[in-house]
DNA sequence: CACGCGTGGCA
DNA sequence: TTGCCAAGCGT
């Protein structure tokens, strides 16, 4: 092994040293910034409280591509009628959809039950504590599994997601866009992260992204990191991170059709349990297409009854496309059977039952 | 890796 | 108004 050279004895640290100080130096100011300026959020335990995996875990679902404001009312729901994992285990897989319906991405919320079956029963009611047990169970990814492995149980996971490729690919300027730049963004996480306080540091990286870091108009002077951003720096910070422009998919059309029976009840149907709206209840209709011809729509009624085409039509705009539908109205007479597939729910219903928005907005426009 | 998968809020 | 997005996952 050759001794080393004389210029690393010299007043200047080896680079690697300086680089570690820096990201403690990094990981400090993160958490004193943390510690004054934290959100307050339900599935957050007080300061010095105990962390419920649970209650972390429901959060991180129920958040992932959507906004803290939308999740607030349902977290709440949630809890209150499943407070353990087991409670939430032993309930009907459809329960669950229909207090997720509205929340969107439905398959979180069979996975989310598959997750709890799958705790209850595989691990005694305990989620598993490290990324790799956490890793393999429904509805948990990369993301999660670590999100939870740092807030639940304090393992000095490196938590990445959008606030935090946002906020790594500015303070460093990562020309690469994403996904490609996902694992040198975990890797510089790795080398921030603060192993004393994992938890804290995981939550402090996304409330940054969330409150200072934010796609448009970032509050870099308030930023605890400004002096080190790259991107502030070069007057940059709001084209981080790169991405690939997405494309808008092409109008769908299609029909519904609203079948109220005499005695108050409404003709319904289940979808698929994968795919689009996968496990929800639908008003039956056509299929949804771009070259869809209302005109023809008729031969697809669910029932040989006389249909009314209301005026307007009701539109709706997904991920991956924009749909409008045409809806048809008939009455059908008391206690008339249900078509194969379908069935009958009562108006009452309606409020509680596993219906998408989209959906609602259909019955919204035919009653 | 690219795509399918919801919804409501915002400029 | 239209586009973009918000704590991703599964295939």
């Amino acid at each position: 092994m050759a001794s080393r050279p004389v210029t690393s004895t010299t007043l200047t640290r080896p680079k690697q040293r300086r680089e570690a100080d820096a990201s403690r130096h990094h990981a400090a100011a993160l958490l004193a910034w943390y510690d004054r300026h934290r959100r307050r959020l339900a599935w957050r335990a007080l300061p010095g409280a105990a962390v419920d995996p649970y209650r972390v875990w429901l959060s991180e679902i129920m958040l992932q591509q959507t906004t803290v404001k939308a999740v607030g009312p349902y977290f709440a729901r949630f809890t209150e009628r499943w407070p353990t994992v087991e409670a939430l285990a032993r309930s009907p897989v459809e329960e669950v959809m229909k207090t997720w319906a509205g929340l969107g991405y439905y398959s979180r919320a069979r996975n989310l039950h598959a997750c709890a079956l799958a705790v209850a029963e595989r691990h005694g009611g305990r989620f598993p504590s490290d990324v790799e047990g956490l890793r393999g169970l429904p509805g948990i990814g990369d993301y999660t599994a670590s999100a939870i492995a740092a807030i639940a149980f304090d393992r000095p996971a490196a938590v990445v997601d959008g606030n935090v490729e946002r906020v790594v690919t500015r303070l460093d300027a990562i020309e690469t866009e994403l996904p490609a730049a996902k694992p040198a963004i975990k890797a510089r996480v790795a080398e921030l992260l603060d192993s004393t306080r994992p938890g804290d540091f995981a939550q402090a990286m996304m409330d940054l992204g969330a409150t200072i870091c934010t796609p448009k108009r970032p509050a870099c002077s308030l930023c605890p990191w400004q002096a080190s951003c790259a991107a502030r720096k070069a007057g940059t910070q709001e084209t981080y991170p790169r991405k690939a422009p997405k494309t808008t998919g092409r109008l769908r059309r299609g029909a519904a059709f609203v079948v109220v029976r005499a005695d108050r009840h409404l003709l319904v149907r289940t979808r698929p349990p994968k795919g689009l709206l996968g496990g929800m209840t639908e008003i039956p209709g056509s299929v949804w297409s771009a070259d869809f011809a209302v005109a023809a729509a008729r031969a697809e009624a669910p029932m040989p009854l006389a249909f009314t085409r209301l005026p307007g039509s009701v539109s709706h705009v997904f991920t991956h496309f924009p749909l409008e539908l045409a809806v048809f109205h008939a009455s059908a007479p008391a206690g008339a059977p249900a078509p194969a597939g379908m069935r009958w729910i009562t108006l009452d219903e309606i409020a509680g039952e596993a219906f998408p928005t989209v959906m609602r907005k259909v019955i919204a426009h035919a009653l």
